[in-house]
DNA sequence: ATTCGTTTTAAACAAGTGTTTAAAACATTT
DNA sequence: AAATGTTTTAAACACTTGTTTAAAACGAAT
């Protein structure tokens, strides 16, 4: 038994790191199975299949990563303190992160039906408490007119997508790892300044 | 010499067809032949290898999307018109290439040195023309104290990122393709909007 | 009609893929 | 110590991949 759920654990976090970086196709079960150090069959005894590995470190990537997330826009915080609390933890964590996007992107794209059905998917978007909570602002003439599903999106893509285009980011401005780090940190702020000023009435 | 135009671009309209929609490593040689309707050594006597196809497939696909775009930003424009006709052409070309977006996040992701490597590559970012007008306008007071490169990359972010999650979009609202077209069009007015609230000093 | 260069074809190649098999090694319980 | 169930191993399987080969078909020029 323990030792059961260590070999296990080693081709989960070899692949995990494998399908990270190179993703499901560039990535072979042998490659999976050198880095683990472990037999080749072990991988189909553990998880029946490459598909069924990947669809389990999906899980447990997404899963990991955004429940959190969901949690903060789930709860009764004031609508800027969440907001701003929203961006930052985010922002953390893709910091910790930095391959998830483009990861998730890429399996969106290649497979929609299958990362779609999967549960861990609700946590990746918009939620309905959310939603209300910004129509009841508008009602109380806290904030302006505005479409939630549209404001949701325009934080979303401002907090996620410069970690879908790293490498562009990096080569234009010649950035290292840590220029982009402090580039993306500076985001907190910028990006909670222009979505208050939109939100006045 | 007909005919080799002819079988050529038979060629690269599948090839290019296919690689958009599942990817450079789901898309086998035999499937581009079958669907060319061409003998599958073809593809070799033309392109030397599918590598060489799929580079000049990225370069023919970023050049024709992409160079009109960065004309408008090297336009003599003034700032605010530059930006929202940045925004509207933009949002029209993906609206007629709506998987080109997840294509390059792809390929960037795959493969970071050869894309950059490629002259296109300059096309699909940032200028200096754009960054010095910004800087101008805030000398002459016109603008707030920004950062231009986090402006313009606040821009590409609101008006790129909705194509790259499409499908989690339409799922997660019920959105038809019809319904999809409609949200994207009503942004470019959200996203000059919200870009101009920012700029004001 | 014959020659020449270009284009197309069918067949095969070598290498890599995910998966299965059946036996061995191991650990645990009786 | 023997038996049982679990884990690991090496080898093979069936299949697909991109690419090459050598001959055939074609078109144009002599």
């Amino acid at each position: 038994m323990g030792k059961k759920q260590n070999t296990q654990e080693k081709i989960l976090d070899s692949a995990t790191e494998l399908f990270l970086e190179k993703g499901y196709d560039r990535t072979s079960v042998r490659e999976i199975a050198s880095k683990a150090k472990i037999n080749i069959s072990l991988m189909n005894y553990y998880f029946r299949s490459k598909e069924m590995l990947f669809e389990t470190i999906i899980n447990l990537l997404i899963g990991k990563t955004s429940v959190s997330l969901k949690e903060i826009l789930d709860s009764d915080l004031e609508l800027n303190k969440k907001i701003e609390l929203y961006i930052s933890e985010y922002i953390n964590m893709l910091i910790s992160n930095p391959l998830l996007i483009a990861f998730v992107i890429a399996v969106l794209n290649r497979n929609p039906e299958k990362l779609l059905s999967l549960k861990v998917t609700d946590n990746l978007y918009n939620t309905d408490v959310f939603t209300k909570q910004l129509e009841e602002e508008y009602n109380h003439g806290k904030i302006r007119k505005i479409n939630p599903e549209q404001f949701y999106l325009n934080m979303l893509s401002l907090i996620t997508f410069p970690f879908a285009i790293k490498h562009i980011i990096n080569d234009k401005n010649k950035f290292s790892n840590k220029d982009f780090k402090a580039f993306i940190i500076d985001r907190k702020e910028i990006i909670y300044n222009m979505l208050m000023c939109y939100l006045k009435p």
